[in-house]
DNA sequence: TGCAGAATGGGCCGCCAGACCCATGGCGCA
DNA sequence: TGCGCCATGGGTCTGGCGGCCCATTCTGCA
């Protein structure tokens, strides 16, 4: 309390340069944290981080060439991140999740709610359970239908393709390693599930719902 | 160059709050740009512009409810807007043009570049024709394809469709008041370009190339 | 003036997708 | 212990999708 503060040094990635370096000043002008530097896509993360050192990372999921997640991946053990994401779902949470993020926001959260955030993974909090589940619910985006919410772990890997554009049966099947037969019943429970009736709709729910996974899984 | 200068009044709408209160602190730095006030949806926005008359408006297309596009169409003969979005292609661009705005923005772009045009704007300058289109393209989303660009204007409506989930040929051909065979040629002459063979993929490309229409056309 | 391309349409056909029935094994939970 | 759900799989059938070939009209451009 009575101790000299220092600021917490964050490092921030994001593709679109106008959040970048819009929320680069945002940060900046918050007394206790200092953006020591931007990335604008996953490989420049990595350098930036390995060169500077932060306290904490910031960073988008979606960007071009190498993504948030696997920037994170490929750094572990590093400094604690918070992913910042414009599909604020499960799916892209636990995926967030499994890299090793400490924290997971949408970009519709306010920013005097990020600046907390920083200030407990700087603490060395984890903002993945309990009581930050509250916070977090209440800037998710609304988008989940009630039934996306029915679907099942193999359904939702099954759309996951889909969204990434494999289409066929036969392909699907060679992908997941089961018969056709068997992707043909999760899509019609998926069908049954979503309201839709093909998979020309269900590549879009499952875009929309944000389970695209990219092709080299 | 001698007179006193007088900061152009901005107000700003997107739902993403980060990039909303980090642009809007980014763009206060700025010596001759004052934000005078900000929108998280349409409505918002169409209230904020006739309570504050602002010199420019800056909006992203995406937002829950009235869209930017929406609200820039119910203002109309309002203050000079730009508008800003992820999906920085000849679609988009179009449509906001169709809507009035006199200037088109990726969020990829810098700040600076975003600052000169908000000048351009207030200084009652148009960005969306000539000499403005070679520094809109270098910060053009880089994902248009070969084919993509190919693609007719009939078709891509029809990719617009099939992205905002109508899929079957006759919900198709009813939609576009033409006969399901032409439909079913449109998509094969679809096919051939993007290189993929059914409307799922379709439907995932058009997503991607941000062709999607809202239904309510 | 003619040609290329776009948009509209037709016919035909093979095959796959989706609908509707079912069975089995495993797992969790009451 | 049994119920329900999930994942796996089978069979059958019909309709629609996609492939291929074609014609007509209009527009714009060379």
């Amino acid at each position: 309390m009575g101790k000299a503060q220092v600021s917490i040094r964050v490092a921030l990635a994001d593709d679109h340069r106008l959040l970048l370096e819009g929320l680069a000043q945002a940060l900046n002008g918050i007394p206790d944290i200092d953006v020591i530097g931007t990335a604008v896509d996953g490989a420049d993360l990595i350098e930036l981080v390995a060169a500077t050192e932060p306290d904490v990372i910031l960073v988008d999921i979606e960007m071009p060439g190498t993504s948030g997640l696997a920037a994170l991946a490929e750094i572990r053990n590093g400094p604690p991140a918070i992913v910042v994401t414009m599909h604020a779902d499960q799916e892209h949470r636990s995926r967030a999740q499994a890299v090793g993020a400490v924290g997971f926001m949408s970009k519709s959260t306010p920013l005097p709610d990020l600046a907390a955030a920083i200030r407990a993974a700087a603490a060395g909090e984890s903002l993945m359970n309990d009581d930050a589940e509250t916070i977090l619910a209440m800037h998710q985006d609304p988008v989940l239908s009630a039934g996306a919410a029915a679907l099942t772990a193999r359904e939702k890997e099954l759309l996951g393709m889909l969204a990434s554009g494999v289409s066929s049966t036969d392909d699907l099947a060679n992908r997941l390693f089961i018969s056709q037969k068997t992707v043909k019943n999760h899509l019609a429970s998926i069908y049954e599930k979503l309201d839709i009736t093909d998979r020309a709709q269900a590549a879009v729910e499952a875009i929309r719902l944000g389970l695209r996974r990219d092709p080299d899984d």
